[in-house]
DNA sequence: AACTATTCATAACA
DNA sequence: TTGTTATGAATAGTT
């Protein structure tokens, strides 16, 4: 069809290559949308030219993606579909542990109690219990080194006070007399931190900030 | 081309439809193989024929897959990138949850205990004994109800054998005078069903089974 | 981008 | 189905 019969091969002319990718591909195109309309077919063309360039046909009705879906049904298994599949079995998986961690929460928070037996009762009973000596545990802990450090402070703090006293005594006592009526002792350091965490500890909420260990949780699945 | 020129609309008779689709199914197959080989292009063809029949095309040196990243790329984004990237959120998501969720429950098992701060500890502390309380409010309410129904069981039991021995007394009295030597009482009942719990609850394991309240999970991200 | 001499694809038929 | 063939379409080389 053309001037003469051409042997199929890459035409080294880049020129006439690009004029005959251009002519042949409208063909292409034409025939796959007489195709479509005369047999009610689904037909989906990608073409890219050897110079990059790109250009698709789709049937009407659906597009690229619609039969690329069927075409991965058709083809049994593969491409894409393994790998969304993968995840999906991936989500599900992370699905059930989820449930179990939050259902395993609500035990430990001494809810929905009712399906286990009474070993496991028993089990889950010595369990906590050990958990609230560990943070009990803790809480001593962590109570007594913030006391110490408190002291510490405190006893820094007197000792600069002292070395400042001096210091302005020596040199220039007249203003600084007025300040020395509350007085400070030694003993005040310790006095003070103690002060301090009662002020602290008493008084503040049951339920807590952060991690929310008051039962707060969204319980539901994300 | 043929032996006349045709409108291009559906073919209603179905042979002929499907005839003409295997055909020109053909010829297209041939320009696309063509066109591939004179002008270096890259080329896929999907067809579905109206009675579902699948066929492809594809250039060689790549495959379907291929030229459909390559169309991707081309076209920018989208197709499955959107549904894939909302999947890969929704795992990332989980995953966070689950991590948290497990470090909650080390937490309430009394480890990891290192970054919570004095309030934490204290609002772990009383929701971990509250949930101690819940627990053994549970386990004695199951150990009473267990009880109960054993004392009725074996009351009832009781009674049968009480009609049953009165009715073979009555009828046959000779063989069953030997079995009456160690004797059933009243007490007897609850006594047993006591000594059955004594022997099922104290020689078990501290560990359960079951939920494994004993921390043997698996803390690792599945 | 048009033109046209050719070859090719295929509609109807067997 | 598959093959044949008369005919319309596609297009290679040219302008």
């Amino acid at each position: 069809m053309g001037r003469g019969k051409i042997e199929i091969k890459r035409i080294e002319n880049a020129t006439n290559r690009q004029v005959t990718y251009s002519k042949r591909r409208t063909g292409i195109m034409k025939k796959a949308r007489e195709l479509t309309v005369l047999c009610d077919a689904q037909v989906a063309i990608i073409m890219f030219s050897s110079t990059g360039k790109y250009h698709e046909f789709c049937s009407p009705s659906t597009d690229i993606k619609g039969i690329f879906d069927r075409y991965q049904q058709a083809i049994g298994t593969s491409l894409w579909i393994e790998q969304y599949e993968n995840m999906q079995r991936t989500l599900s998986h992370l699905k059930d542990i989820n449930r179990n961690l939050r259902t395993e929460i609500r035990q430990r928070m001494g809810e929905d109690l009712d399906g286990l037996e009474f070993d496991e009762l028993r089990g889950l009973e010595q369990n906590v219990d050990a958990a609230l000596k560990e943070v009990r545990h803790r809480k001593y802990h962590v109570i007594s080194t913030q006391t110490e450090t408190y002291k510490k402070k405190v006893k820094h703090s007197y000792e600069a006070y002292k070395t400042l006293q001096q210091e302005l005594l020596c040199e220039e006592p007249a203003w600084f007399v007025d300040n020395t009526g509350g007085g400070w002792d030694g003993g005040a350091g310790a006095g003070a931190a103690a002060d301090m965490f009662a002020f602290r500890v008493v008084p503040s909420q049951p339920n807590l900030h952060g991690m929310a260990y008051g039962g707060n949780h969204d319980l539901r699945l994300g």
